[in-house]
DNA sequence: TCTGGGGTCCTTTTCCTT
DNA sequence: TCTGAAGGAAAAGGACCC
Protein backbone atom coordinates (compact mmCIF):
# COMPACT_ATOMS: atom_id res chain seq x y z
CA UNK A 1 0.00 0.00 0.00
CA UNK A 2 1.45 3.28 -0.94
CA UNK A 3 1.65 5.79 1.67
CA UNK A 4 1.26 9.41 1.65
CA UNK A 5 3.74 10.21 4.59
CA UNK A 6 7.55 10.14 4.43
CA UNK A 7 8.81 6.41 4.22
CA UNK A 8 9.94 4.94 7.74
CA UNK A 9 13.27 6.43 9.21
CA UNK A 10 16.27 4.08 8.04
CA UNK A 11 18.48 3.57 11.42
CA UNK A 12 21.29 5.22 12.50
CA UNK A 13 24.70 3.51 10.40
CA UNK A 14 26.77 1.45 12.71
CA UNK A 15 30.23 0.68 11.25
CA UNK A 16 32.55 -0.72 13.88
CA UNK A 17 36.08 -1.23 13.23
CA UNK A 18 37.58 -4.12 14.91
CA UNK A 19 41.37 -4.08 15.73
CA UNK A 20 43.58 -6.96 16.71
CA UNK A 21 45.83 -6.27 19.58
CA UNK A 22 49.65 -6.82 18.58
CA UNK A 23 48.39 -9.21 16.16
CA UNK A 24 51.76 -10.81 15.05
CA UNK A 25 53.40 -10.73 18.62
CA UNK A 26 50.31 -12.58 20.21
CA UNK A 27 50.17 -15.10 17.23
CA UNK A 28 54.08 -15.74 18.59
CA UNK A 29 53.07 -15.89 22.29
CA UNK A 30 49.90 -18.47 21.35
CA UNK A 31 52.68 -20.55 19.64
CA UNK A 32 55.32 -20.58 22.35
CA UNK A 33 53.01 -19.88 25.84
CA UNK A 34 56.36 -19.84 27.80
CA UNK A 35 57.34 -16.53 26.27
CA UNK A 36 53.62 -14.92 27.78
CA UNK A 37 54.41 -11.53 29.76
CA UNK A 38 57.73 -11.48 28.78
CA UNK A 39 58.81 -8.69 26.60
CA UNK A 40 58.85 -10.21 22.32
CA UNK A 41 60.19 -8.50 19.49
CA UNK A 42 58.87 -9.89 16.05
CA UNK A 43 61.11 -8.39 13.03
CA UNK A 44 64.62 -8.90 11.27
CA UNK A 45 65.27 -11.25 9.01
CA UNK A 46 68.37 -14.05 9.67
CA UNK A 47 67.17 -14.31 13.26
CA UNK A 48 69.46 -17.36 15.04
CA UNK A 49 67.32 -20.43 14.68
CA UNK A 50 66.22 -21.66 18.23
CA UNK A 51 68.80 -24.46 19.41
CA UNK A 52 66.50 -26.73 20.40
CA UNK A 53 64.48 -29.62 19.12
CA UNK A 54 61.13 -30.95 19.76
CA UNK A 55 58.01 -29.53 20.09
CA UNK A 56 58.98 -25.43 19.70
CA UNK A 57 56.11 -25.17 22.53
CA UNK A 58 58.70 -26.93 24.97
CA UNK A 59 61.60 -24.98 23.83
CA UNK A 60 63.49 -23.42 27.36
CA UNK A 61 64.29 -19.94 27.26
CA UNK A 62 67.44 -19.68 26.46
CA UNK A 63 66.91 -21.26 22.91
CA UNK A 64 65.53 -18.06 21.96
CA UNK A 65 67.20 -15.80 20.21
CA UNK A 66 67.95 -12.36 22.15
CA UNK A 67 67.50 -8.49 20.94
CA UNK A 68 71.01 -7.54 22.27
CA UNK A 69 72.75 -10.09 19.92
CA UNK A 70 70.90 -8.69 16.59
CA UNK A 71 73.47 -6.91 14.11
CA UNK A 72 71.61 -6.72 10.66
CA UNK A 73 69.78 -4.22 9.21
CA UNK A 74 65.51 -4.27 9.63
CA UNK A 75 62.88 -2.17 11.68
CA UNK A 76 60.36 -3.99 14.35
CA UNK A 77 57.50 -5.14 12.95
CA UNK A 78 55.30 -5.85 16.38
CA UNK A 79 56.18 -5.80 19.68
CA UNK A 80 54.45 -7.14 22.70
CA UNK A 81 52.84 -5.08 25.05
CA UNK A 82 55.38 -6.35 27.43
CA UNK A 83 57.77 -4.98 25.08
CA UNK A 84 56.27 -1.62 24.37
CA UNK A 85 56.59 -1.10 28.32
CA UNK A 86 59.93 -0.61 27.48
CA UNK A 87 59.86 2.37 24.74
CA UNK A 88 59.67 -0.25 21.85
CA UNK A 89 57.49 0.04 19.37
CA UNK A 90 56.35 -0.60 15.16
CA UNK A 91 58.99 0.73 12.42
CA UNK A 92 61.80 1.44 15.28
CA UNK A 93 65.12 0.14 14.10
CA UNK A 94 66.23 -3.55 15.39
CA UNK A 95 69.26 -1.62 16.88
CA UNK A 96 67.41 0.86 18.39
CA UNK A 97 65.08 -1.65 20.31
CA UNK A 98 67.94 -3.60 21.40
CA UNK A 99 69.51 -0.81 23.31
CA UNK A 100 65.88 -0.15 25.34
CA UNK A 101 65.46 -3.50 25.77
CA UNK A 102 68.33 -5.76 25.03
CA UNK A 103 66.53 -9.26 26.73
CA UNK A 104 63.54 -9.21 24.71
CA UNK A 105 62.41 -12.63 22.46
CA UNK A 106 63.44 -11.67 18.95
CA UNK A 107 61.49 -13.60 16.67
CA UNK A 108 61.09 -13.95 12.98
CA UNK A 109 57.91 -12.87 11.37
CA UNK A 110 55.99 -15.73 10.04
CA UNK A 111 53.30 -14.29 7.60
CA UNK A 112 52.29 -17.85 6.59
CA UNK A 113 51.31 -18.44 9.84
CA UNK A 114 49.74 -14.74 10.04
CA UNK A 115 47.40 -15.33 7.62
CA UNK A 116 46.04 -18.12 8.79
CA UNK A 117 45.36 -16.66 11.54
CA UNK A 118 43.86 -13.54 10.13
CA UNK A 119 41.52 -15.60 7.66
CA UNK A 120 40.55 -17.16 10.93
CA UNK A 121 39.24 -14.12 13.25
CA UNK A 122 38.09 -12.98 9.90
CA UNK A 123 36.14 -15.44 9.38
CA UNK A 124 34.43 -15.43 13.40
CA UNK A 125 33.22 -11.66 13.28
CA UNK A 126 32.02 -12.23 9.19
CA UNK A 127 29.63 -14.97 10.88
CA UNK A 128 28.18 -12.47 12.54
CA UNK A 129 28.51 -9.39 10.61
CA UNK A 130 28.68 -10.47 6.93
CA UNK A 131 29.37 -6.95 5.36
CA UNK A 132 32.60 -6.81 5.78
CA UNK A 133 35.41 -4.62 4.36
CA UNK A 134 38.88 -6.29 4.55
CA UNK A 135 41.62 -3.45 5.59
CA UNK A 136 44.59 -5.88 5.76
CA UNK A 137 45.75 -8.19 7.65
CA UNK A 138 44.69 -7.27 10.86
CA UNK A 139 41.50 -5.52 10.84
CA UNK A 140 38.42 -4.91 9.22
CA UNK A 141 35.19 -2.49 9.08
CA UNK A 142 31.92 -4.10 9.42
CA UNK A 143 28.78 -2.41 9.07
CA UNK A 144 25.99 -3.50 11.62
CA UNK A 145 23.37 -1.45 10.27
CA UNK A 146 20.90 -3.96 9.30
CA UNK A 147 22.08 -7.11 11.20
CA UNK A 148 19.79 -8.00 13.87
CA UNK A 149 21.16 -6.58 17.31
CA UNK A 150 23.17 -5.02 15.48
CA UNK A 151 21.57 -1.00 16.63
CA UNK A 152 21.48 -2.97 20.58
CA UNK A 153 22.87 0.00 22.86
CA UNK A 154 24.53 1.79 20.06
CA UNK A 155 26.38 -1.66 18.37
CA UNK A 156 28.30 -2.42 21.39
CA UNK A 157 26.32 -5.64 22.05
CA UNK A 158 27.11 -6.81 19.20
CA UNK A 159 30.88 -5.63 19.17
CA UNK A 160 31.20 -7.58 22.44
CA UNK A 161 29.90 -10.94 21.10
CA UNK A 162 32.49 -10.46 17.95
CA UNK A 163 35.10 -9.93 20.47
CA UNK A 164 34.34 -12.42 22.92
CA UNK A 165 33.59 -14.99 20.42
CA UNK A 166 37.39 -14.20 18.85
CA UNK A 167 38.56 -14.36 21.90
CA UNK A 168 36.87 -18.04 22.57
CA UNK A 169 37.88 -19.45 19.50
CA UNK A 170 41.49 -18.18 19.19
CA UNK A 171 42.51 -16.64 22.19
CA UNK A 172 43.64 -13.88 20.34
CA UNK A 173 42.40 -9.95 21.43
CA UNK A 174 41.33 -7.73 19.47
CA UNK A 175 39.68 -3.67 20.23
CA UNK A 176 36.69 -2.66 18.34
CA UNK A 177 35.44 1.19 17.94
CA UNK A 178 31.48 1.81 16.82
CA UNK A 179 30.36 4.78 15.46
CA UNK A 180 27.97 6.35 12.12
CA UNK A 181 30.71 6.10 9.86
CA UNK A 182 34.35 4.31 9.17
CA UNK A 183 36.40 7.69 10.02
CA UNK A 184 35.20 7.61 13.64
CA UNK A 185 34.84 3.84 13.74
CA UNK A 186 38.77 3.86 13.12
CA UNK A 187 39.30 6.58 15.66
CA UNK A 188 37.06 4.67 18.40
CA UNK A 189 38.84 1.41 18.24
CA UNK A 190 41.88 2.74 18.98
CA UNK A 191 40.91 4.19 22.16
CA UNK A 192 40.85 1.84 24.53
CA UNK A 193 43.78 -0.81 23.69
CA UNK A 194 43.85 -3.50 24.15
CA UNK A 195 40.61 -5.38 24.55
CA UNK A 196 38.49 -2.37 24.65
CA UNK A 197 35.15 -1.66 23.20
CA UNK A 198 34.37 2.09 22.01
CA UNK A 199 30.89 3.02 20.61
CA UNK A 200 31.34 6.66 19.75
CA UNK A 201 27.83 8.69 18.83
CA UNK A 202 27.41 12.10 17.35
CA UNK A 203 27.40 14.09 20.03
CA UNK A 204 30.39 12.83 21.30
CA UNK A 205 32.77 14.83 18.43
CA UNK A 206 32.93 17.72 21.12
CA UNK A 207 34.07 15.92 23.66
CA UNK A 208 35.86 12.74 22.72
CA UNK A 209 37.34 13.56 19.30
CA UNK A 210 38.43 17.18 19.26
CA UNK A 211 40.74 17.61 21.81
CA UNK A 212 42.34 14.43 20.62
CA UNK A 213 46.06 15.87 18.01
CA UNK A 214 45.01 15.85 14.58
CA UNK A 215 47.61 12.95 13.93
CA UNK A 216 44.84 10.42 15.32
CA UNK A 217 42.90 11.04 12.10
CA UNK A 218 43.39 8.20 9.48
CA UNK A 219 44.97 9.89 7.00
CA UNK A 220 47.13 12.83 8.97
CA UNK A 221 50.62 11.72 8.88
CA UNK A 222 53.94 13.29 10.10
CA UNK A 223 53.80 15.27 7.25
CA UNK A 224 50.15 16.84 7.02
CA UNK A 225 50.69 16.89 10.79
CA UNK A 226 53.55 19.14 10.68
CA UNK A 227 52.17 21.18 8.17
CA UNK A 228 49.02 21.88 10.71
CA UNK A 229 51.23 22.66 13.94
CA UNK A 230 53.04 25.49 11.74
CA UNK A 231 49.97 27.39 11.77
CA UNK A 232 49.34 26.28 15.51
CA UNK A 233 46.19 23.96 14.68
CA UNK A 234 47.13 20.92 17.55
CA UNK A 235 44.24 19.14 18.01
CA UNK A 236 41.23 17.87 15.64
CA UNK A 237 39.05 21.04 16.94
CA UNK A 238 41.48 23.59 16.34
CA UNK A 239 41.21 21.75 12.82
CA UNK A 240 37.43 21.63 12.54
CA UNK A 241 37.26 25.58 14.00
CA UNK A 242 39.47 27.08 10.71
CA UNK A 243 36.97 28.16 7.55
CA UNK A 244 36.75 25.65 4.93
CA UNK A 245 37.94 28.40 2.43
CA UNK A 246 40.88 28.93 4.04
CA UNK A 247 41.78 25.19 4.20
CA UNK A 248 41.29 24.44 0.52
CA UNK A 249 43.68 27.63 -0.40
CA UNK A 250 46.42 26.18 1.89
CA UNK A 251 46.07 22.65 1.42
CA UNK A 252 44.56 22.48 -2.10
CA UNK A 253 40.30 22.43 -2.98
CA UNK A 254 40.89 18.79 -2.29
CA UNK A 255 42.67 17.85 0.77
CA UNK A 256 41.61 20.97 2.50
CA UNK A 257 37.64 19.61 2.10
CA UNK A 258 38.43 16.75 2.94
CA UNK A 259 40.75 17.95 6.53
CA UNK A 260 36.96 19.97 7.06
CA UNK A 261 34.60 17.09 6.58
CA UNK A 262 37.42 14.47 9.27
CA UNK A 263 37.92 17.06 11.45
CA UNK A 264 33.77 17.26 11.93
CA UNK A 265 33.69 13.69 11.83
CA UNK A 266 31.87 13.77 8.01
CA UNK A 267 32.42 10.52 6.38
CA UNK A 268 30.28 8.81 4.01
CA UNK A 269 32.27 5.91 2.39
CA UNK A 270 30.38 2.51 2.74
CA UNK A 271 31.85 -0.31 3.72
CA UNK A 272 33.65 -1.93 0.53
CA UNK A 273 32.98 -5.56 0.61
CA UNK A 274 35.26 -6.45 -2.59
CA UNK A 275 38.09 -4.85 -3.90
CA UNK A 276 40.77 -5.76 -6.70
CA UNK A 277 44.24 -5.51 -6.68
CA UNK A 278 46.01 -2.66 -7.98
CA UNK A 279 49.28 -3.47 -7.80
CA UNK A 280 51.67 -6.38 -6.47
CA UNK A 281 55.24 -5.62 -5.76
CA UNK A 282 58.78 -7.77 -4.66
CA UNK A 283 61.40 -5.78 -3.06
CA UNK A 284 64.65 -6.22 -1.41
CA UNK A 285 67.01 -4.36 1.27
CA UNK A 286 70.42 -6.12 0.57
CA UNK A 287 72.18 -6.81 3.26
CA UNK A 288 74.87 -4.47 2.45
CA UNK A 289 74.69 -2.20 -0.02
CA UNK A 290 75.14 -2.85 -3.87
CA UNK A 291 77.27 -0.68 -6.74
CA UNK A 292 75.37 -1.25 -9.62
CA UNK A 293 78.91 -1.60 -11.55
CA UNK A 294 81.07 -3.23 -8.82
CA UNK A 295 78.53 -5.55 -8.17
CA UNK A 296 77.14 -6.78 -11.27
CA UNK A 297 76.44 -10.07 -11.03
CA UNK A 298 74.68 -10.23 -7.29
CA UNK A 299 72.12 -7.28 -8.11
CA UNK A 300 71.26 -9.66 -11.24
CA UNK A 301 70.21 -12.55 -9.14
CA UNK A 302 68.63 -10.18 -7.01
CA UNK A 303 66.67 -9.05 -9.75
CA UNK A 304 65.99 -12.74 -10.74
CA UNK A 305 64.47 -13.52 -7.87
CA UNK A 306 62.27 -10.70 -7.05
CA UNK A 307 61.04 -11.57 -11.17
CA UNK A 308 60.58 -15.14 -9.96
CA UNK A 309 58.97 -14.05 -6.99
CA UNK A 310 56.32 -11.72 -8.34
CA UNK A 311 55.28 -13.74 -11.41
CA UNK A 312 54.46 -16.73 -8.94
CA UNK A 313 52.34 -13.96 -7.06
CA UNK A 314 50.69 -12.76 -10.42
CA UNK A 315 50.29 -17.13 -11.31
CA UNK A 316 48.97 -18.04 -7.78
CA UNK A 317 46.53 -15.17 -7.88
CA UNK A 318 45.39 -15.17 -11.18
CA UNK A 319 46.52 -11.51 -12.39
CA UNK A 320 48.81 -10.09 -15.39
CA UNK A 321 50.23 -6.80 -15.53
CA UNK A 322 51.07 -3.98 -18.60
CA UNK A 323 52.62 -1.75 -16.48
CA UNK A 324 56.40 -3.21 -14.90
CA UNK A 325 58.44 -0.66 -12.49
CA UNK A 326 61.77 -1.00 -10.77
CA UNK A 327 62.26 0.59 -7.58
CA UNK A 328 65.99 1.83 -6.63
CA UNK A 329 67.12 3.23 -2.94
CA UNK A 330 70.08 4.57 -2.87
CA UNK A 331 72.38 4.91 0.09
CA UNK A 332 71.33 7.84 1.18
CA UNK A 333 67.78 6.82 1.36
CA UNK A 334 67.37 8.74 -1.88
CA UNK A 335 63.76 6.71 -3.47
CA UNK A 336 63.78 6.76 -7.66
CA UNK A 337 61.20 4.47 -9.54
CA UNK A 338 60.75 4.20 -13.47
CA UNK A 339 58.67 2.05 -15.12
CA UNK A 340 57.16 1.03 -18.33
CA UNK A 341 53.90 -0.07 -19.63
CA UNK A 342 53.73 -3.08 -22.17
CA UNK A 343 51.49 -3.17 -25.49
CA UNK A 344 50.57 -6.85 -23.69
CA UNK A 345 50.48 -7.92 -20.60
CA UNK A 346 52.61 -10.39 -19.23
CA UNK A 347 53.27 -12.60 -15.48
CA UNK A 348 55.93 -14.59 -16.75
CA UNK A 349 59.10 -13.86 -14.91
CA UNK A 350 61.81 -13.69 -18.02
CA UNK A 351 58.84 -10.97 -19.35
CA UNK A 352 58.60 -8.91 -16.04
CA UNK A 353 62.61 -9.07 -16.17
CA UNK A 354 62.99 -7.95 -19.68
CA UNK A 355 60.92 -4.98 -19.47
CA UNK A 356 62.65 -4.40 -15.46
CA UNK A 357 65.91 -4.57 -16.86
CA UNK A 358 64.74 -1.67 -19.55
CA UNK A 359 64.26 0.50 -16.74
CA UNK A 360 67.02 0.14 -15.05
CA UNK A 361 68.61 1.80 -18.17
CA UNK A 362 66.99 4.97 -17.56
CA UNK A 363 68.34 4.97 -13.54
CA UNK A 364 71.58 6.40 -12.32
CA UNK A 365 73.45 3.51 -11.72
CA UNK A 366 76.78 5.50 -10.54
CA UNK A 367 75.48 5.07 -7.09
CA UNK A 368 75.48 2.24 -4.59
CA UNK A 369 72.12 0.96 -4.31
CA UNK A 370 70.43 -0.18 -0.50
CA UNK A 371 67.21 -1.87 -2.24
CA UNK A 372 66.10 -3.07 -5.43
CA UNK A 373 62.16 -3.67 -6.28
CA UNK A 374 60.57 -4.62 -9.05
CA UNK A 375 56.75 -3.62 -9.35
CA UNK A 376 53.76 -4.72 -12.08
CA UNK A 377 50.47 -2.42 -12.19
CA UNK A 378 47.68 -1.91 -14.41
CA UNK A 379 46.38 -5.82 -13.31
CA UNK A 380 43.98 -7.89 -15.17
CA UNK A 381 42.72 -11.12 -15.30
CA UNK A 382 44.02 -13.01 -17.97
CA UNK A 383 40.60 -13.48 -19.60
CA UNK A 384 39.91 -9.97 -19.46
CA UNK A 385 43.58 -9.25 -22.02
CA UNK A 386 43.67 -9.55 -25.02
CA UNK A 387 44.96 -12.31 -26.57
CA UNK A 388 49.10 -13.45 -25.54
CA UNK A 389 51.43 -12.43 -27.55
CA UNK A 390 53.53 -15.41 -28.54
CA UNK A 391 56.67 -14.10 -28.37
CA UNK A 392 56.04 -13.10 -24.48
CA UNK A 393 55.16 -15.77 -23.71
CA UNK A 394 58.43 -17.59 -24.94
CA UNK A 395 60.43 -16.12 -21.65
C1' DT B 1 71.19 5.66 15.57
C1' DC B 2 69.38 3.82 11.72
C1' DT B 3 65.61 3.72 9.03
C1' DG B 4 61.30 -3.33 6.12
C1' DG B 5 58.03 -4.81 2.81
C1' DG B 6 53.68 -4.65 0.64
C1' DG B 7 50.20 -1.88 -0.67
C1' DT B 8 46.71 2.50 -2.15
C1' DC B 9 45.81 6.94 -3.71
C1' DC B 10 46.84 11.55 -5.13
C1' DT B 11 49.46 15.32 -7.43
C1' DT B 12 52.72 16.96 -10.54
C1' DT B 13 55.55 16.47 -14.49
C1' DT B 14 56.52 14.80 -18.94
C1' DC B 15 55.46 13.20 -23.33
C1' DC B 16 52.63 12.52 -27.27
C1' DT B 17 48.97 13.74 -30.41
C1' DT B 18 45.89 16.77 -32.55
C1' DT C 1 58.07 23.66 -41.24
C1' DC C 2 57.50 25.89 -37.03
C1' DT C 3 54.89 27.20 -32.94
C1' DG C 4 51.65 27.03 -29.37
C1' DA C 5 47.52 25.40 -27.01
C1' DA C 6 44.96 21.75 -25.15
C1' DG C 7 44.03 17.31 -23.51
C1' DG C 8 45.07 12.65 -22.26
C1' DA C 9 48.04 8.99 -20.91
C1' DA C 10 52.07 7.58 -18.86
C1' DA C 11 55.67 8.35 -15.69
C1' DA C 12 57.51 9.93 -11.39
C1' DG C 13 57.27 11.20 -6.82
C1' DG C 14 55.29 11.50 -2.39
C1' DA C 15 52.18 10.77 1.61
C1' DC C 16 50.07 7.51 4.02
C1' DC C 17 48.62 2.97 5.85
C1' DC C 18 49.32 -1.81 8.09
Amino acid sequence: MATQGTPPPSPPRRIAHLDMDAFYASVELLRYPQLRDLPVVVGGRRVAAPEATGSPAQWPLHAFARLRHYTGRGVVTTASYAARAHGVGSAMPLMQAARLCPDAILLPADFDEYRRWSRAFKAIAQEVAPCMEDRGIDEVYLDFTHVPGGQRDGGRAMARLIQRAIAEQTGLSCSLGVAPNKLLAKMASDMQKPGGITVLQPHDLRTHVWPMPCRKVHGIGPKASERLQQHGIHTIGELAAQPLPWLRAEFGASHGQWLHDAAWGRDDRPVQTHSEPVSMSRETTFEEDLHPRHHKAALGEHLDRLCHQLALDLQRKGYVGKTIGIKLRYRNFEVITRDQTLAQPVAAAGAIRHAATQCLRRADLSRSLRLLGVRVANLQRPTDAAQPNPNLALF
